[in-house]
DNA sequence: CCACGATTTGACAACGGTTCTCATCCTGAA
DNA sequence: TTCAGGATGAGAACCGTTGTCAAATCGTGG
């Protein structure tokens, strides 16, 4: 359950990529990221994008969700606490939430059924004001 | 945001499609429910497998959740109404659970932000009992 | 400052799940 | 029964992701 912080080797692609990361509210793909790098000349390996992108996540560095279709997003997180995200379908904006009664009642739910080593995922999406003003 | 029941055909693949779904309390992959007809005689193909079952998820005749991986699996809801799930990591055990607190807090937090057309998704995976026990 | 073992990278092939294509099969309605 | 259009199936195409492995890079000890 502890997170190991893996001791892994600084180099001018990592930084790169996490160079790409912060800044943007919004979720992005691996493969948009590359592109964004190659746009602004940085030349970084896609399997390194990839492969970055995972070990960040697994150090919890980044938050990564999953896209309706499977594809896999980054985002960088502006704070290292668990919490979740409400991101508008349209344009992507996603702001970070928390709160303690999700919590909780994940954690209650599940030991009520048996379970233990419960983890947990929540996604919530809709359409944020600007994107339903634009109707 | 109301379901409008597509009107479909019913067919034989369609059916078996169904029948491979109930009776089973875990998820299961569009390649595995194919795989089981075959096994079982039912041959279907493999892109009416994938036809049908996001049709029915469109319809919520099914759940459909993503794995780790990406890969998208199904199950036969054993209720029509809203509802989430807390599922087994070792054996794919999944039971539905419910809770107002969740969805009101769901709601509550995006609209706080200005998000409508709010839709959301909870995943809770942990080991079941008996997988613990096996330990 | 330099040599050396361990990591990391990158180009490209391979993978695996999902979707597309389109000729053929069925279904419901007339 | 006939007919128009939805549904199916076999296989190719797609596409995000992972694997391969030689070459480049990094930190370290000398
Ligand atoms: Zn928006
Ligand atoms: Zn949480
Ligand atoms: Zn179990
Ligand atoms: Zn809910």
């Amino acid at each position: 359950m502890t997170e190991q912080r893996t001791e892994r080797r600084p180099t001018r692609q990592r930084a790169a990529i996490a160079d790409a990361l912060v800044g943007t509210a919004e979720f992005r793909s691996a493969q948009e990221i590359h592109a964004a790098l190659a746009g602004r000349g940085e030349r970084v390996g896609l399997a390194t994008v990839y492969r970055n992108l995972q070990a960040m996540a697994g150090d919890g560095e980044v938050d990564v969700i999953r896209t309706a279709d499977g594809e896999a997003v980054y985002r960088s997180c502006a704070t290292d606490d668990h919490h979740h995200h409400v991101v508008c379908r349209s344009c992507g904006l996603a702001v970070e939430v928390t709160g303690d009664a999700v919590e909780r009642w994940a954690e209650a739910v599940a030991a009520e059924h048996g379970f233990t080593a419960v983890r947990h995922t929540v996604e919530i999406d809709g359409l944020c004001a600007d994107c339903a003003a634009r109707r």
